[in-house]
DNA sequence: CTAGGGTTAG
């Protein structure tokens, strides 16, 4: 245990440290050649123990007088006030880098001292556990202290406030009157703060009255504090007001307002103010840089990019930890990925992992799955430490390969590194084995989600409504409503499907219905077109005519499509047509339009028919790649596959599948589901297809069939023509460039719409 | 003594 000598020589230190700290005197932390890179204050202090003690000019020990005697001894006032005033730094030192244990030893010494009478220094004390979180201890000092002034109730309030305790932090702003204090600017400043992160609307606007009677809004902090809640409640007319009325503008205010346009998307006026700062005279800071930074991202804008990226070398800001990395973000939005890899080997050692994350994000996004993996590799061999947003980032990578390898050792890296109850990581790993096509893990990993939230829900019933169990999804709805979570749209959107693929028309129906009625959420396109599916697939092409023509609003594309489809499946070429005109009508340049009233026309045996429909389709250039031969043979598949699953063909299908499979794995395959899924590879998985394929279908004569760049398709044609391509040098995939894609857009491959 | 602004995830 440490002496109170012992602590004593610590507080200068402390002191001094607090002081280098506060970036004021950076020739002090140059001399102590303290470490420029962040790491815990506490860590700094044992560090440079030594150096520190050295470099202290004079020494005032820590005796054991108490104040009152010290206050008589005649010429000693100034002493006491140095000291007081020492102890406030040290506090606050310990607040801001929240050092509770060495603000407790702290507060052992000023108790010993008797200096814990004063009221600054008491003051002080509330607000080193409040920002410790340490609130109960806050508390108990607020209740000893002699005389409350606006200060400590701030302190407490803040204290709250920042705990997210704001059911405290209200009741007692409305006892400030009961300590016989008048809230000040810097309460309304923190009530208002409350208000914008609760987006609490009204209580904002009721001190926004108080605030102009008061006639505090010509302070900035308030003025600033009331425009940023407006800007997080989503009002941003009341918040640029407050920002044209403001007399005195500061970094801050200008930081607030342009953040608040970025944060609503208004990207090009965001970039309009940040300029009419700087013309007002006032410079960007490294704040500001990150948001103008992020904004330019999302302008797409090049040129504009690179001005401020070299506006923020001029200014020696580019290798900062925030604004370095929004760096990496903005090449990452515009897809310069070679630019962005380049920003983080300028940061080199200064790159924090959520640099990292962002380089990773950044491949993620642009659909460089491997590169990403590269990156993780890469951080892992550095020993970089991985967060929950790493392996979120990564598994999301998983699963746009998909490779189920990788999924199963990042998963065991979690387990190992201790996240795999995380909700978000959990999430994450649940959507990745569920795009590898293993249910079971998927089911697995969300029974390890210590908290699951709507959105685990989700991807739950997700995955088993996009992997052949739908009654399964549909049950997990209604026990998902059971533990009281609130359904979102995609979680309907979900269970609709799966009422769709299981051929469940009343339950769906019913759920449809209940949307409103019972969990108040409107319909989105999405759903309708869901609606749509769900009546034409079971055949009742009528009812689903008429639910579109009833719609409260007007009908999409991607309403009339699934209806499309429907007519192909249950052949019904009339009203086919009729359908193909409402959907051209608005995008002529559809392909799955073409196709598949080209295949229906085929089908009818109206080869002429067929043939005009495809010329039609050329003619339109809505595919820039011959390839559609391709597009024939896959619709055959589909016809056959997905409709109809007790095929008599099945057997006959089965067995080339494994033929199929030992050619390309080298091993015996069996199609016993539990055996599939311990294989390496869950692309398995989706060979019944590919087996469909080569079981009944022969590529036709001649040349390859070409696979053409920016096809829209499913996962599952994705990955059954990888797999031909495998195997035959007769299919040429071009691009690797698929993407998976909801309703509203058909595959051009299958034209369903998953 | 107390207030205001920023990056990454399902």
């Amino acid at each position: 245990m440490a002496s109170i000598s012992d602590i004593g020589l610590y507080k200068y230190k402390a002191f001094f440290l607090s002081f280098a700290w506060s970036g004021k005197d950076q020739a002090f932390l140059q001399r102590c050649s303290i470490p420029v890179t962040r790491v815990s204050s506490e860590q700094i202090l044992f560090k440079n123990e030594c150096l520190v003690f050295d470099q202290m000019p004079k020494r005032i020990g820590a005796s054991t007088y108490n104040h009152e005697t010290r206050m008589v001894e005649n010429g000693d006032l100034a002493r006491y006030v140095l000291e007081i005033s020492h102890l406030i730094s040290v506090l606050k030192f310990c607040g801001g880098e929240g050092c509770l244990e060495l603000g407790r030893s702290y507060h052992a010494l000023i108790a010993k001292t008797g200096l814990d009478g004063d009221e600054f220094v008491g003051t002080s004390l509330i607000d080193m556990y409040a920002k410790c979180g340490d609130l109960d201890s806050a508390v108990l000092i607020f209740n000893q202290m002699p005389r409350l002034d606006v200060a400590s109730c701030n302190c407490l309030i803040s204290g709250y406030a920042s705990c997210g305790l704001f059911d405290e932090t209200f009741r007692f702003f409305m006892k400030y009157d009961s300590f016989g204090n008048i809230p000040n600017p810097y309460t309304y400043s923190t009530m208002l703060a409350s208000c914008g992160t609760l987006s609490a609307i009204e209580e904002g606007k009721q001190l926004h009255a108080q605030v102009v009677k008061m006639q505090y809004l010509p302070e900035t902090a308030v003025s600033n504090a009331l425009l940023t809640m407006y800007s997080k409640c989503g009002v941003m007319e009341d918040a640029e007001t407050v920002f044209k009325c403001l007399p005195r503008r500061n970094i801050i205010s200008w930081t607030a307002i342009i953040n608040g346009l970025y944060r609503h998307e208004d990207f090009d006026k965001a970039m309009r103010l940040f300029s009419l700062m700087r013309e007002s005279g006032i410079e960007p800071n490294e704040y500001t840089f990150t948001i103008a930074l992020a904004s330019c991202g999302s302008m797409k804008n090049l040129d504009n990019s690179h001005l401020l990226h070299a506006l923020v070398i001029k200014k020696g800001m580019a290798l900062g930890e925030f604004v370095g990395t929004a760096i990496i973000d903005m090449y990452s939005e515009l897809g310069e990925m070679d630019d962005a890899e380049k920003q983080l080997k300028v940061m080199g050692i200064l790159a924090s992992k959520v640099s990292w994350n962002a380089l990773t994000k950044g491949f993620v996004q642009n659909e460089k799955a491997n590169e990403a993996l590269d990156a993780f590799g890469e951080m892992v061999r550095k020993d970089a430490a991985c967060d929950e947003f790493t392996f979120s980032i990564i598994l999301k990578a998983c699963a746009s390969l998909p490779s189920f390898t990788s999924c199963q050792q990042i998963h065991a890296r979690i387990v190992k590194a201790n996240f795999d109850s995380n909700t978000h990581v959990g999430s994450s790993l649940l959507e990745a084995y569920t795009k590898c096509g293993s249910i079971e893990d998927a089911e697995r990993v969300f029974s390890r989600i210590s908290a699951p939230d709507v959105v685990s829900w989700n991807s739950l019933i997700k995955a088993y409504s996009q992997n052949g169990n739908p009654g399964r999804a549909i049950s997990l709805f209604r026990r998902m409503i059971d533990k009281g979570f609130r359904p979102t749209v995609s979680t309907l959107l979900a269970v609709l499907s799966a009422c769709s693929h299981s051929g469940e028309i009343q339950e769906g129906q019913e759920i449809f219905q209940s949307m409103v009625r019972e969990f108040g959420i409107l319909p989105e396109e999405a759903h309708y077109s869901c609606m749509v599916d769900l009546l034409g697939r079971s055949g009742q092409l009528d009812k689903a005519l008429d639910f579109i023509n009833n719609l409260p609003v007007k009908p999409t594309a991607s309403i009339w499509k699934p209806l499309l489809a429907a007519c192909r499946c249950h052949k019904n070429l009339q009203m086919a047509e009729f359908v193909a005109k409402h959907i051209l009508a608005m995008d002529p340049n559809d392909a799955t339009v073409y196709v598949t009233l080209s295949n229906m026309y085929a089908e009818a045996g109206q080869l002429v028919n067929a043939e005009n429909q495809r010329n039609l389709m050329k003619l339109k250039e809505v595919t820039k790649e011959p390839g559609c031969s391709w597009i024939e043979v896959n619709s055959k598949i589909h016809k056959f596959f997905s409709r109809d699953r007790t095929h008599p063909e099945s057997a006959k299908i089965y067995n080339k599948l494994k033929q199929v499979m030992m050619q390309i794995t080298g091993k015996a395959y069996t199609t016993n589901a539990n055996q599939l899924q311990q294989k390496e590879d869950s692309c398995l998985f989706h060979s019944e297809k590919l087996a469909v394929c080569f079981g009944l279908i022969s590529l036709p004569a001649g040349k390859p069939v070409r696979i053409f760049k920016n096809l829209r398709v499913c996962t599952d044609c994705h990955m059954f023509m990888k797999y031909a391509s495998l195997i035959t040098d007769r299919i040429i995939v071009l691009s690797d460039n698929y993407r998976f894609h909801h309703f509203n857009k058909g595959c051009c491959s299958c034209g369903d719409y998953w």
